[in-house]
DNA sequence: CGCGAACCTGAGCAAGCGCTTAGGGGACGC
DNA sequence: GCGTCCCCTAAGCGCTTGCTCAGGTTCGCG
C-alpha cells in the first residue's frame, strides 16, 4: 500500500521477522492497530488484510496480543537504538542532543503508523510483557538525559529541572506519531529540524 | 474513587450532566474509558461502575457513542474556553503566551482522566461527532496561534515557523494527558509552570 | 512413486458484545 | 384506592469475538 512504508531508507522495516508469511501477518496487524486500535482490530481483519484465512495467524502466533508484543519489542528496540546511537556520538551536547531529537522525530513521522501502535498500545499488553517494554522506555529516557545532564555540566545548557525537561524533550517527540500526516506539508525531516531547534532553544541558555 | 477528580477546585466537573443517574454513568464512563480505552469497555462495566443495570445506560443515553461524543464534546469545550480566555487577558503576548500554557497543562493534569479520553478516543466517534469535534480542536490552535502571531507583531518573539510551533506547544501540552500520573512526584501547578518555561523559551529571541 | 514435514483452510465452538423488550415498583395527584 | 408517570431491572436476542481442530494441499527427498 504505503511507499512510503514499504521502501524505508535507512533500514528494511520488518526484515527481522522471519518466515514471510509471519512478516506478512504483522505488517497487516500493524497497518489495522495504527488504523482501529487494538481492541477495535479482529483478527479476521489482520489476516484478511494479509490475504489469508483466520486460522492461519494462529499457526505463526499464539494469541492476538503476542502479535502486539512483537511489533511493540521491534518498534522499541530500534527507538532506544536510535537514541543511544546519537548520545555516543563525538561533538558537544548540544550537537548530539540536536542528532538524538532530528533521529527520533523523523522516525516517528516517517513510521508513524508503527510508531502509533508502538507509543499508544501499552496498556494492551499483558502484565509481563508491558513491564519489559517499560524497561526499553526507562533506557531511552536515561538516554536523553544523559546528554542534558552533560551539557549542563559543561555550561552548554541551563536547566533547572532535568528530570522534567527530559520527559517534556521525549514527550513532545513522542506525540509525533498522533498527529503526523503522510498527506500533510511536511516531510519527516522538516519535522526533525523544527524540532530539533525548538528542543535546543528549551535546553539553552537565557539571553 | 479519586478525590482529586470529586473536588475540582475552579468549577463542579460534570454539573451539566442534568439528570443525577446520566451524570453517575458519565463519570463511570470516564473513568472506564481512560483505563481501558473505548473499545475495551463494556456498557455492563460502565453500568456496574454506577451501580445499575446495563440496561439502564440506556434510559439516558442512545448508544455507547452518544456517551463518548458528550464526554468528548464537554471536555473540548472546557480546554477551547481555557485557551480564548488565556488569549483574550491583557498583558504582553508572554504573559498570555505563559497563563495559557499553565492553564491548559494544569488542567491536563489534574483531570487527566478525563483529558486522556478527550484527547485520544477521537477515532472512536462517528463521522459527524468527529467533525463536530476537529471544528473544536481547531479554534483552540486557532487561539494559541493568535498570541504566538502577536508576539512575533510586538518583538516579543522569535519564532521562524508560527503553525509548526503553534503545532509543537499544543502537542507538548497535550501529551501530558498520557504521561501524568497523579502519585507521581509533581503537582499539576508545578507542571504547569515547568511547561510555560519550557514554551517560553521555545519563542523566545536568541541568545 | 511414496512419504513426511510445512503450511494453510473451512467450519465452528463457547463466550462475550451492544442493545431491546416486557414488566416491576415507588412517588404523586385526585 | 387508583391510575399515571418515571426510573429501573431481568432476561435474552442476534451477532461477533478470539481461538480451535480435523483435514487438505504443496513441496523436497529418497
Amino acid at each position: 500500500m504505503s511507499t512510503a512504508e514499504e521502501t524505508d531508507g535507512e533500514n528494511t522495516p520488518w526484515s527481522e521477522v522471519t518466515p514471510e508469511a509471519a512478516r506478512r501477518l504483522l505488517v497487516a496487524a500493524v497497518e489495522a492497530f495504527a488504523e482501529r486500535g487494538y481492541h477495535a482490530t479482529t483478527t479476521r481483519d489482520i489476516a484478511g488484510r494479509a490475504g489469508m484465512s483466520p486460522a492461519a495467524l494462529y499457526i505463526h502466533y499464539k494469541t492476538k496480543e503476542e502479535l502486539l508484543h512483537r511489533i511493540s519489542r521491534i518498534g522499541h528496540d530500534r527507538a532506544l537504538l536510535l537514541l543511544e546511537t546519537a548520545a555516543d556520538r563525538d561533538g558537544t551536547a548540544a550537537e548530539r542532543l540536536a542528532g538524538a531529537v532530528q533521529a527520533f522525530v523523523r522516525w516517528h513521522a516517517e513510521r508513524h503508523t508503527t510508531a502509533r501502535v508502538v507509543q499508544y498500545e501499552l496498556e494492551a499488553l499483558s502484565d509481563e510483557h508491558r513491564a519489559e517494554i517499560v524497561e526499553l522506555r526507562r533506557k531511552s529516557d536515561a538516554a536523553v538525559r544523559r546528554i542534558i545532564s552533560e551539557g549542563v555540566r559543561t555550561g552548554e545548557f541551563d536547566v533547572p529541572d532535568v528530570p522534567g525537561t527530559t520527559l517534556a524533550v521525549l514527550s513532545l517527540c513522542i506525540d509525533v506519531a498522533r498527529w503526523f500526516n503522510a498527506q500533510g506539508s511536511r516531510t519527516p525531516d522538516e519535522v526533525g529540524t523544527l524540532y530539533a531547534d525548538l528542543v535546543l532553544r528549551m535546553v539553552g541558555p537565557r539571553k
